[in-house]
RNA sequence: GCGGGCGUGGCGGAAUGGUAGACGCGUGGGACUUAGGAUCCCAUGGGGACACCCGUGAGAGUUCGAAUCUCUCCGCCCGCACCA
């Protein structure tokens, strides 16, 4: 063993050592105690590995590192997820085909990731743009397709100007593109979705009973956006055959109804325009629909013109005007709102400029019927609402409800926010959507047995803005023949969205090299759900959502026999550094190359799991890693000193502190405190550099424990203290709980809640006893007044509270 | 606006009803040394008439006892955002 600690060379060592012996490979047919440990497998970007990466691969390693010693047989694999516009986008910008771009950078991230240390699967990695694999992709498409999952509709949708693609809603961020922060604009277009809000309420419902952060919970519940209330249905003034149906959570406000407003997009607009409005109208929607999606909700100005048509309100049977206007969103619920100024703040701000009826149709608290200076959104009895009157909100929401279905004016409705996932793209970057469409039969899949649809390998692969993939100017890819009547046929020429690769990855990588199917039902059962899934909350409503829609529908598609993918799911907190957010233009971003190379790869991991609690964080200081690597250091001093066989026995208190010890990192890697289990190691560390003699124990135990932190280090000092390879496959120490009881303890005493003294009394002692100590104490008695009749508060082995008054 | 999280020394953070500031960084002092920006040891919330007082964003409350529970307010971060 080398005198000083040499990272560099250890690392270099076991690495290699490691992947000859392939000790972190799991036999996954036969593995007794399958644990799959999950981590989101990055996107290969060009910079290469970033910060954030290696701190959420590290807290996801640490826990397989840790649940390998407690016997599971950890599979614990890596992929890369390279399709996408984000590289798409890189490789427009520097003109190298993604291709050979994607790589090169997945070359550089494994390298990245071998330093890293992590206990890889390696023969089990994916890359989702291996035609091995986007042939799954693809009949996973199928398969919705199939079942009607997967249809091609037109709908109003979010396009990118500068991606050129449509984008699907969870990918639009304020208004902007996910990927290029470019403002999104509205477009109706003809393009594939997937049902997602089939599965709107279950997606909603089993958030109960999943053991997830509650932070992703709370998103997606959000997200989903699930609202009750009624569907009505206003007939057409000048004609009573035509309707317009609105969606409402307040029925009961239906008498206060004094006028109906359309989205811009609404396919009634043109239909009501009279002679008098039709040049306004028009050029209202001409505005409308060319304004950026952020300018539209930017503006909380409410714009709006009269259609000239009128509606009559079915309840009040009032003949109410109808507007448009923006503030109106096409994609929710009918593109049609009754508007209720009274009562709802948006149509009330409407009301005012347009010199509209506002009406009270519920009373405030106290019996309120004063006119309206303000809407009313709250609660309330309803009034001038005839046969509701009188009724409280919730009472009268459901007699509305019943009259509307018994006047067949209506019915009970429910509405999500959340929308169909829209999958198509018109992109390169991607796996092909394996439809044709021949004239002949239509939109015809192809068949499983001609998977994969390969993506052609083009010169010119930039997207150009016609609405179309740059496939669409392929002829040889487009031109083909309709696998049902062989006649000729043209094929869909978009691509999928990169969601779809990553919504189905963790089934692939037990089964990585199955040819026969996506995934083997066997493998399947014995390793999925997955048991530990850790990653970052960006991908809450994203990702997350969409895998877990995708594996349901699997399910019911009798594919798998759960329908939940993962049964703990964590999210991992965010590293900043000096307080912000690490980004290129604050020029604050950590490459972890640096840190490999000065301090390596146990010293960073260490690092990043010291700065503060795993689901939260922290803040990435260059001062605070050597305190670290000085630790580091110093175990590796230690043992090498006590290295030479001595046979020490350790003092009662190094007993002691070694069982607490154990119970104190046991328990703080079970709830991802890894700051917290570090600073105990360190106080371990310190215990035993003040004994006399260490004994060999103490050593072993010290290393079983950094073991999960530290990988190199402790398979180095693992094997300098004569125990077989490898520390990684040697069982985690248990404590006795009988030790940690300590004979000595330090009991509080109080005086009317002030702290006066501190007693060294013998363990388990009854209150009368610590009384009489308490009481012998000056420090306490000088608090005590002569005649002051006392009450005590006992804490056994921890306080006695004394009051005096 | 809605939803979620957070606020503790010079800094990162510990303690979720019972010794506030564990552990680490930084800083000060000392040892070793030709030297050290290496290593080791000691000290380190503020004040002080040093057998004490004050102190966890501010204010109130509950309790023998509050960083922790309750209410009001202030500030910061994240997500969503005209969702009817």
């Amino acid at each position: 063993m080398e005198t000083t600690y040499d990272p560099k060379a250890i690392e270099r060592k076991w690495q290699a050592r490691w992947q000859e012996t392939g000790v972190y490979e799991a036999d996954l047919e036969h593995a007794k105690a399958p644990y799959y440990n999950l981590m989101m497998f990055p996107y290969p970007s060009a910079e290469g590995l970033h910060v954030g990466n290696v701190y959420a691969f590290t807290g996801a390693d640490i826990h397989g590192r840790y649940q390998a010693m407690r016997g599971k047989d950890v599979f614990e694999p890596m992929g890369f997820d390279a399709f996408g516009i984000h590289s798409e986008n890189f490789a427009i910008k520097r003109g190298i085909h993604p291709k050979t771009l994607i790589a090169g950078n997945v070359l550089h991230f494994r390298e990245q990731l071998r330093r890293l240390g992590g206990r890889f699967a390696w023969s089990h990695a994916v890359e989702t743009t291996d035609p091995d694999y986007y042939r799954w992709t693809q009949w996973i498409f199928l398969q919705f397709f199939k079942a009607g999952l997967a249809q091609r509709r037109k709908a109003p949708v979010n396009w990118c100007p500068s991606c050129k693609t449509v984008l699907a809603n969870e990918q639009v961020i304020s208004g902007r593109c996910e990927r290029c922060d470019s403002e999104v604009v509205q477009r109706e277009l003809e393009q594939w979705f997937f049902d997602i809000t089939r599965y709107a309420d279950r997606l909603l419902d089993n958030l109960d009973h999943l053991d997830w952060s509650d932070v992703i919970k709370t998103a997606q519940r959000n997200w989903i956006g699930r609202s009750d209330g009624a569907e009505l249905r206003f007939p057409l003034a000048q004609d009573p055959e035509t309707e317009i149906a609105v969606f409402t959570t307040r029925p009961d406000t239906a008498y206060g109804a004094t006028f109906l407003v359309l989205a811009p997009e609404h396919p009634l607009v043109r239909k009501l325009a009279t002679p008098e409005t039709e040049a306004a109208v028009a050029e209202y929607v001409r505005q409308a629909v060319a304004r950026s999606q952020e300018d539209r909700i930017g503006g909380q100005d409410k714009t709006g013109v009269f259609t000239g048509g009128y509606a009559v309100n079915p309840f009040s049977g009032q003949e109410i005007p109808i507007f448009i206007a923006d503030y109106v969103l096409y994609g929710y619920g009918t593109g049609a709102i009754m508007a209720v100024p009274g009562h709802d703040e948006r149509d009330f701000a409407f009301a005012t400029v347009h010199g509209l009826p506002i009406v009270r149709v519920v009373a405030g608290p106290d019996g309120d019927r004063s006119p309206l200076a303000e809407a009313y959104s709250e609660s309330g009895i309803a009034m001038a609402s005839g046969p509701l009157d009188g009724l409280p909100t919730p009472k009268a929401k459901e007699a509305a409800i019943r009259i509307a279905e018994e006047r067949g004016i209506g019915q009970r409705h429910r509405t999500y926010h959340l929308r169909n996932w829209l999958i198509s793209r018109q992109r390169y970057w991607g796996p092909p959507i394996p439809v044709v469409y021949c004239e002949k039969c239509g939109i015809v899949p192809v068949p499983e047995d001609e998977l994969p649809v390969l993506l052609p390998d083009v010169q010119d692969f930039v997207p150009k803005g016609t609405g179309q993939s740059p496939l669409a100017a392929i002829p040889s890819f487009v031109e083909t023949t309709c696998p049902r009547c062989h006649g000729p046929a043209k094929r869909e020429t978009d691509v999928s969205d990169n969601f779809l690769d990553s919504a189905w990855y963790f089934l692939r990588y037990p089964s990585s090299h199955d040819d026969r199917s996506a995934f083997d039902p066997a493998l399947t059962r014995k390793w999925l759900p997955v048991d530990s899934y850790i990653g970052g909350k960006e991908h809450a409503v994203l990702h997350l959502l969409y895998t877990r829609f995708v594996c349901m529908a699997l399910h019911d598609l009798g594919y798998l026999d759960f329908e939940e993918p993962f049964k703990r799911f964590r999210a991992h907190g965010v590293i900043v550094r000096g307080g912000t957010k690490m980004s290129k233009s604050r020029g604050n971003v950590v490459n972890p190359d640096e840190f490999f190379d000065r301090y390596g790869a146990d010293t960073l991991r260490s690092y990043l799991m010291f700065m503060g609690p795993y689901e939260e964080g922290g803040d990435f200081s260059d001062q605070g890693i050597e305190g670290l690597y000085r630790f580091l250091n110093r175990v590796y001093h230690l043992v090498r000193k006590n290295v030479a066989g001595s046979s020490a026995k350790a003092s009662d208190e190094a007993v002691r502190l070694r069982h607490q010890t154990i119970r104190r990192v046991t328990e703080d890697i079970e709830g991802l405190k890894y700051n917290t289990a570090l600073a105990a190691l360190m106080e371990y560390l310190n215990g035993l550099q003040r004994e006399s003699a260490v004994a060999q124990e103490d050593l072993r135990t010290l290393v079983l424990l950094l073991a999960p932190f530290a990988p190199h280090l402790t398979e180095e000092l693992w094997q300098a203290l004569g125990q077989p390879y490898s520390v990684h496959q040697a069982a985690w120490p248990a404590y006795d709980a009988q030790v940690l009881v300590a004979k000595t303890v330090t009991v509080v005493i109080q005086v009317d809640g002030k702290l006066r003294d501190r007693l060294q009394l013998p363990a388990g002692l009854g209150e009368e006893a610590v009384r009489q100590a308490a009481l012998q104490s000056d420090a306490v008695r000088r608090f005590l007044p002569e005649d002051a009749s006392l009450r005590f508060v006992h804490v056994p082995d921890r306080l006695l509270s004394i009051v005096t008054r």
